[in-house]
DNA sequence: CTGAAAGCGCTTACAG
DNA sequence: CTGAAAGCGCTTACAG
């Protein structure tokens, strides 16, 4: 810890606009306008260069800290996502990086593994006076509010929120599964507390009713990642097929890579004795063994859509709202 | 915008601690000691507990900005890192927020897809006045100096940095492949600028000259993601065959992915007549067809090796500075 | 066109 | 034990 005192400036490596000022020769208020840009018509262009000069020289930077007190709020987007061992948010802060461009600068949060965003850690971030956060599956839409503006992502029911529209999605699979002549299915749940998860097991039942589909009433849930899901699976696997299930769904691709790995390592065909399902069609799902049938949810679109959102709020112009379709992508592990 | 003038403190939903004094009946100074929990023998019970109390009322945080302002330097921990879209970063950052825990909070910067961390990433960030940066996979590590702690991650031969020792990883991947007969093996790298890609390709011709194992000189390289991989791979897989190539080494998991996809495609029997192996032992890479060999790098290990280092730094003692050991899973895309 | 000055919300010697 | 005040580095009316 260094003992300067805090009245002599000591070099710190940092440079200042009062040092830009003084190699240009003006003040640090010209300094300001033409590093901001605000200089056309206000500051005489011998001077600005002269300032752009020294910037370049120096290798100015505009303190964050200082220029958000002074203005109010900065130029910051904050994401807050859950645990990344889901690949799926890599597509979705890849929409959102791209959306908000050279604008804002992103950067991300993520929550431990297995929670969700709450209110806390969106007040967490507040203290960075953001221009905007977006958050990805909270846990609770409820009371998500800010000084700032918030937008959430696949928080279904939500106000201020950017959603999938899960009805074709899910439809298309429960329609697939019962003409591959599957009458009795299991759900492997998250233990997400998300509520996408919710609107996917009850979207998925309504359509199995509707479908006269049978959901098994031997349950499992767990974590989103392969081991937690492989570790649900086995103690019940023997019970979804005494009781005659011979197809399951899981609320995301990386719980059904978990049912594949059980079913690998007990010998049970797939999808000869048991079809399997996913959601959210990674990337990896068209190598696994067998390729994956998923519901399709497009990571990049929802991303894509939630910082078109929040920039259209910060220019206070209204936003389109459309919910993003989903699909089913058919293979092998449905036998198709 | 609003045309409020400043000068009027609209109450814009934001608590000051100006605020908390006045509820409390005392000077922000005294609030500020509670809150930042120095006010052991400075402040009195009675007070510090009327400043709890009012802080709990209104709902009182900290200003990031005007705190680090003053402060000279914030809580942030910033962690920049290559495009998410390879789930090995998921455990790196996992590491680290396990690490870094409660006393920073941690923020992360994702680079555009297929670029690497450069200096003008680290420049940015600076901006923020984190307490220090993490740099995973940078570009290059010559001159990463910033005005905090910068530690590097993955980056060999950078001082400040922390690594994987590969020599264990891939002289075993080396002789599991001489074990098996393979005598003609191809490369396929990563696009990616990242020294460690460099290391491993050198490390792997290295073992395999020892070995008297011949690399083909049929080259390939691509992005870091299954679909450029098979995009990369379909054109020359044959190429690979006709030159008597019988085993394709691939310089990180999501590559070996699309030998795998190109050769499902085209028929090719994994193992028998191409066997595939990966390095980073991926989480699906035990689910896909077939499980897939790899060289396992410890991701979470090296986020809290980072971690560790930072925080000895900002600490001013000194870091023990293993290189993380790594170690071969072999699995049947090697015929394990 | 240009600069002095107030103010953003804190933290921290310093003086009581 | 407590508070007035300076200072962190900017931005932005405002007065020349």
């Amino acid at each position: 810890m260094p003992t300067t005192p805090r009245s002599r400036s000591a070099p710190s490596g940092r440079v200042t606009a009062a040092m830009v000022a003084e190699r240009a020769g003006t003040s640090i208020a010209t300094v300001s306008l033409v590093v901001n840009g605000k200089d056309r018509g206000r500051v005489s262009t011998p001077i600005a260069d002269r300032v752009r000069d020294a910037v370049e020289q120096l290798g100015y930077v505009v303190d964050h800290a200082a220029s958000s007190l002074a203005r109010g709020s900065g130029d910051l987007v904050v994401l807050i996502a859950p645990d990344l061992s889901n690949p799926f948010f890599a597509e979705v802060i890849r929409g959102v990086r791209d959306t908000v461009g050279d604008r804002f600068q992103l950067v991300l949060s993520v929550t431990e593994r297995g929670e969700q965003p709450v209110d806390a850690d969106v007040r967490r971030f507040e203290r960075l006076r953001p221009a905007g956060i977006l958050v990805d599956a909270p846990a609770e839409s409820a009371s998500m509010s800010a000084s700032v503006p918030v937008v959430l992502l696949d928080a279904p029911g939500g106000p201020g929120a950017v959603n999938y529209d899960l009805t074709a999605g899910v439809q298309a699979l429960v329609a697939h599964l019962r003409a591959a002549g599957h009458r009795r299915v299991a759900y492997l749940d998250g233990t997400s507390r998300a509520t996408t998860f919710a609107v996917r097991r009850s979207l998925f039942e309504q359509a199995c009713t509707t479908a006269d589909i049978t959901v098994s009433p031997v349950q499992a849930q767990a974590d989103l990642t392969i081991d937690a899901a492989a570790g649900a699976v086995a103690p019940v696997v023997d019970a979804w097929l005494a009781d005659g299930v011979t197809a399951v769904v899981a609320a995301a691709d990386t719980l059904a890579y978990g049912v594949l790995r059980v079913a690998a390592e007990r010998g049970i065909a797939v999808p000869a004795s048991l079809a399997v399902a996913g959601f959210d069609d990674l990337p990896s799902s068209s190598v696994t063994a067998p390729s994956l049938t998923s519901v399709a949810l497009p990571g990049a679109e929802l991303g894509r859509a939630a910082a078109l959102r929040l920039l259209a709020t910060l220019d206070g112009v209204d936003a389109p709202d459309p919910a993003l379709p989903t699909r089913l992508v058919p293979r092998a592990s449905t036998g198709a």
